[in-house]
RNA sequence: GGCGCCGUACCCAAGUGGCUAAGGGAGAGGUCUGCAAAACCUCGAUGCAGCGGUUCGAGUCCGCUCGGCGCCUCCA
């Protein structure tokens, strides 16, 4: 017996021993993509083994929509993977529930700020279960935070990087000289009001941005204002993201996530004001999802062409069907929603279910080297994508590899239940990051005996040869949803188009 | 006008200067099955918007042209 100066280790990664020791492969890692360096590093916490992350998130005055679901799932994945890698994720992802779209729609809809608010945040985490996303460490409201907002509002004007004017808050862009590296505008050459009203403000420089803002007549006699110094005002966007994240992360803190359509301003105007107080910041990595465009244009409300997750699920598909459209495309691309893409959706992930289910019947026998090899391979690929800056697609194109080298093993050879135990066992690993998957029993108890009856007489007419008759039974079947599905085994049924 | 991103098969979509341009869907033909379903096999890019350049080698790097999208302080 010969003793291996290395432990044997890179011997283990040969085929000579796949057996039965498992390789080891390394630990995985991250590289990720941040938009203030451009470009694509190793990820690194500031505290080993800890990620801090904060995620700009929903302005709750309506139904989520596609847009804002998308940079949420993002978000999400980051998360996923980052735990998968073995971090400890700290999240944080804020709830607008004060401004102008909020106080438009309360008054719009005759119903109370809160009430709305209270309505929409619900319905947003509503959308999140559905959409399988984690739930945060926490959702700070804007209307809570008014305080820390009011103290780093102050701490600017003592700065002399911010200023009143006609009871209004504003940042002195030009006091900053670093504006704009986040979006790598540059300032002189820029079209100045292209896409606003400038007389609606009073700053002394359009560039400026609103840090308070004075409350109207109408939020007023509402009792929406908030009373500070500067007299009864309410926070602007910018300030709220920049107060909550200090205030639950700190200073600074690992990774800040948002959606690239805003980038500018309103990130940007989120590292002004933290360079100016701290010198930093705030965060280590900015990760930028790309938009979902509808009709080949961004969708937004306000060009109309938004869909909302509610919407979707009212034409038929599920949540899980959306979930794998905004996880088949990489996130810095743009995706285009569609039906079509739903419909794709669909037969990818019945694919995959039916691979799933396969596996579950596999009754006995022992688990093999071939089946080892390809788990291992799927992994390495798996990991491999999704540490070069979270390349879902190529990590999706791993499983289905797997998929059908084992479909073919299923066709021929067989395969038994330790194989199918070694395969759901990698399915279930991945699925932490994907959570795509679904390991329901193939025949679950399906409450209504009627159906098993049916099944049984169905079973019974094919054993007599009485064809018509179990056609007949499969169509009555059919048209309450169930699939049957004859095989060599037997007889196998499932609802079609199951939950998430 | 400025800055940035994108253009890969019928559709969607990866692609790290270097084996035969992943994967999914749709389609065509075949195998299995009473049929169906599922699955499997085979066939679909001599080519990556176009042109030029760098290189032993380019979908990938550089330049120009065409087309699309986003942002340039409304909205989010």
């Amino acid at each position: 017996m010969t003793i291996l100066p290395d432990g044997g280790e890179r011997y283990l990664s040969t085929t000579l021993f796949r057996t039965s020791v498992p390789v080891s492969r390394p630990e995985p890692k991250l590289e990720i993509y941040d938009t203030l360096t451009k470009a694509q590093r190793l990820f690194q916490p500031l505290i080993p083994g800890k990620v801090s992350m904060y995620s700009c998130g929903p302005t709750v005055d309506a139904e989520p929509t596609l847009g804002l679901l998308r940079r949420v799932v993002a978000a999400d994945l980051l998360r996923r993977y980052l735990e998968y890698c073995g971090f400890e994720v700290k999240h944080v992802m804020n709830v607008t529930d004060l401004d102008d779209n909020t106080i438009q729609a309360s008054i719009a809809q005759g119903i109370s700020l809160k009430a709305l608010t209270d309505r929409y945040t619900a319905e947003f985490m509503e959308c999140l279960d559905k959409l399988a996303v984690k739930r945060a460490w926490k959702y700070p409201r804007t209307s809570e935070h008014i305080d820390e907002m009011a103290a780093l509002t102050r701490n600017l004007i003592d700065k002399k990087y911010a200023y009143e004017r006609l009871r209004s808050v504003y940042f002195d862009i030009g006091k900053f000289q670093k504006y704009g590296a986040l979006s790598g505008l540059d300032f002189s050459k820029i079209k100045v009001g292209a896409t606003v009203d400038l007389d609606e403000y009073d700053k002394d420089d359009p560039r400026d941005f609103t840090l308070f803002k004075r409350a109207t007549l109408a939020e007023m006699s509402r009792d929406i204002f908030c009373e500070t110094e500067w007299g009864n005002v309410r926070p602007s966007w910018h300030v709220q993201c920049a107060a909550m994240s200090m205030r639950y992360l700190g200073e600074e803190f690992d990774i800040h996530t948002a959606g690239s359509d805003i980038i500018f301003p309103h990130n940007e105007n989120e590292i002004a004001q933290c360079e100016v107080l701290h010198g930093k910041g705030p965060a280590r990595y900015w990760v930028h999802s790309e938009l979902v465009l509808a009709g080949g244009k961004k969708m937004s409300r306000s060009a109309g062409n938004a869909v909302t997750l509610k919407e979707i699920l009212g034409l038929g598909f599920t949540a899980r069907e959306v979930r794998y459209i905004l996880i088949s495309t990489h996130y810095r691309q743009p995706v285009a929603y569609s039906e079509d893409r739903l419909k794709v959706s669909r037969a990818a992930l019945k694919r995959i279910d039916t691979f799933v289910d396969k596996l579950q019947r596999c009754s006995s026998g022992r688990a093999t080297d071939f089946t080892r090899g390809l788990v291992e391979e799927m992994l390495n690929s798996f990991e491999g994508a999704m540490e070069a800056d979270l390349n879902l697609p190529m990590a999706l194109g791993a499983v289905f590899i797997l998929i059908r080298k084992i479909n073919q093993q299923l066709a021929t050879e067989g395969f038994s239940k330790d194989d199918a135990s070694l395969v759901l066992n990698a399915l279930v690993k991945i699925n932490s990051v994907l959570a795509i998957f679904e390991f329901n029993p193939v025949n679950p108890e399906i409450e209504d005996p009627d159906i098993e009856t049916l099944v049984r007489r169905r079973e019974e007419a094919r054993e007599r040869k009485d064809y018509e008759e179990a056609d007949r039974i499969r169509e009555h079947l059919r048209s309450r949803n169930i699939t049957i599905e004859d095989t060599p085994y037997g007889t196998f049924y499932w609802v079609e188009n199951r939950k998430i």
